[in-house]
DNA sequence: ACGTAGTACTAATACGTATTCATAAGATAA
DNA sequence: TTATCTTATGAATACGTATTAGTACTACGT
């Protein structure tokens, strides 16, 4: 399989097959143009090269240059379907730019979290982008890399750069969506404790509730771990604490399809009986049935744009005042609701 | 956000603070048990590390030991649902052995398989697992590093390690099982011209058709490029070519869930006027409606077993045989059918 | 008393590259 | 003709680490 009797060639094998020196042959794979060099002896390095099939060592590369040519990405789960699209558009801009993508998945666990931050830092990479749930700005600013953060609101005070949807008005317009639709009693399923977009929809939710003196009783709860399982529990929950609810909002897709499933299984109508509305977008939302109506986060250009962020802190380093992009969300209204 | 002024710590750093040579904080981060060093240098040098907060430079340490702590994987594409939980698969173990990995998506495309595969060849990894489409064993030979193959049946010569599942097995197996739910005139959406997968998958559909000398028709279809649109518009073909078609097995559930909303759209009940079989199990299959009766591979074990693989490779060394594993599958029956 | 065997270190080097500094030959200017 | 400027090239070095090849110094057996 590896054959380790052959070692790579390298410049000094190529300047030697050429007849040059090996800072001919750095000089005309960088074409460095500070310099000149006759078309003649490029050819014949150039040949040189193709002879041997010389493939340049990034990692000799890296420590001369301090460029990796690498980013990484930390992000919760790539299991989850919220991240594959998001994942993607960072990819694709990285291809772009002829970079490689290097993903932690943290599960949302704070020691996991931590260790790829330390992963990170062993100058692995030249810039990151990271869905941190524990981690705080402080910590990753001590890493000193280029950074963009996808947060769930501005920063205060903004020591990094961030990228964000307003969660709380997203979760605010699709319950403000529930109510226009006539729904009175509006439960909630909200996800893990202690994670930034509970909170926040959460917040989002009250906020619409309490505007329209909507009788609030305790229908609020958690949900497991914002999966389709923890949805599904605390839908159970949800029907046994208040059986009259007659529209669940699920912080999440992954959750309402699980509330799907436990509405079904308590031979109650969607919508008829119960409405239920997801938040993501996930590919599998227009799919379910009935068809999940939700908020879109345009996950992907999420992911390209705190790419193209990064790349402006990469290749620019003209270090410009810290930013803060607030992308935009929008209401899909389909038949769940 | 970078600070420029500071340069990092080095070894060198550390052992002047410590009052040692580079070459004694070296041995002891490695703590090579080769060499012995009483417990109070060691302590002193742990302290300087530790106020100089020292992060081990991973390139330099690449340069020198020719290992880079990170494997990559190629495949066709992160938002295609089948891929996160191989990949996750992969990513659990590479995490065990304290590696990282870096994702290259080819969408498939020649091109992009190819600029994956140079950009791996650049001495950035220490090892690969590929999910070829157009890549031959030669050319991943070519590169020189551990390789495992993700492959649809056994290499034949077997030059390389693959793992794979029985591709042929499995689509006999779904069609046999529309077969005994009595299904007689059955169509298939077959995916990607020039692919592996599509091959296969057509010919275990054929001798599942041949076995029970079911009138054949001409119920073949291309379907698109195993995306959902896809298996749309091929099942819309389908029933126009064939509106007596009373069964369909997509080569992938992506087209049949394609095919699902053709069908809803053309007024027609699954199963009770077309039974739909899909293949793959990701995780939308069982929330669609009907749930989909579809095949599942066990997608995580198999992501987990070629990094397992791989890392044989990478920390026994011995150059065993090469080996080809076969995975298994499972028929999942749901509703669909 | 003297060789031998640890013990506790260090100096020097190599990994493959990009870059700085230097140089020799030819071209141009004076 | 001589001084200066290009052009074309190379030698030497640094990046940060792991490792090889020493070097003192102490302990110990005979």
């Amino acid at each position: 399989m590896k054959n380790p009797a052959v070692r790579k060639p390298t410049q000094f094998d190529v300047a030697r097959k050429a007849g040059v020196s090996q800072t001919t042959v750095s000089r005309i794979l960088n074409n460095s143009s500070m310099v000149s060099i006759p078309e003649e002896t490029r050819q014949r390095v150039l040949l040189a090269m193709e002879e041997l099939s010389y493939i340049p060592d990034l990692t000799a590369r890296s420590l001369r240059t301090s460029k990796t040519y690498t980013i990484a990405a930390i992000i919760p789960d790539i299991t989850n379907p919220y991240y594959p699209t998001f994942v993607r558009g960072i990819q694709d801009v990285a291809e772009e730019n002829a970079y490689d993508l290097v993903i932690y998945n943290t599960d949302g666990d704070e020691n996991k979290e931590r260790h790829s931050l330390k992963s990170v830092a062993q100058n692995r990479v030249d810039g990151l982008i990271v869905v941190p749930f524990h981690i705080s700005p402080e910590e990753l600013l001590q890493i000193n890399i280029p950074t963009i953060q996808l947060t769930q609101k501005p920063l205060e005070p903004p020591n990094l750069d961030s990228i964000y949807i307003d969660n709380v008005a997203a979760a605010f317009t699709i319950v403000q969506h529930l109510i226009d639709r006539g729904y009175m009693r509006i439960g909630m399923i909200a996800g893990e404790e202690d994670t930034p977009p509970r909170k926040n929809r959460i917040l989002g939710y009250q906020n619409a509730i309490a505007l329209h003196h909507i009788p609030l009783d305790e229908v609020l709860v958690r949900g497991g771990d914002f999966t389709e399982a923890g949805g599904y529990v605390a839908m159970q929950e949800l029907l046994k604490v208040n059986p009259r609810v007659d529209a669940v909002f699920a912080a999440n897709d992954l959750m309402a399809m699980g509330a799907l499933i436990a509405i079904r299984e308590a031979n109650l109508q969607v919508p008829a009986d119960i409405a239920v509305a997801g938040m993501d977008d996930i590919p599998a939302a227009r799919l379910v049935c009935p068809p999940l109506t939700t908020i879109t986060q345009y996950q992907q250009n999420i992911g390209r744009k705190a790419a193209e962020m990064l790349f402006e802190r990469l290749t620019d380093g003209s270090v410009e005042d810290l930013r803060s992009v607030e992308m935009p969300f929008s209401l899909i209204v389909r038949e769940s609701t």
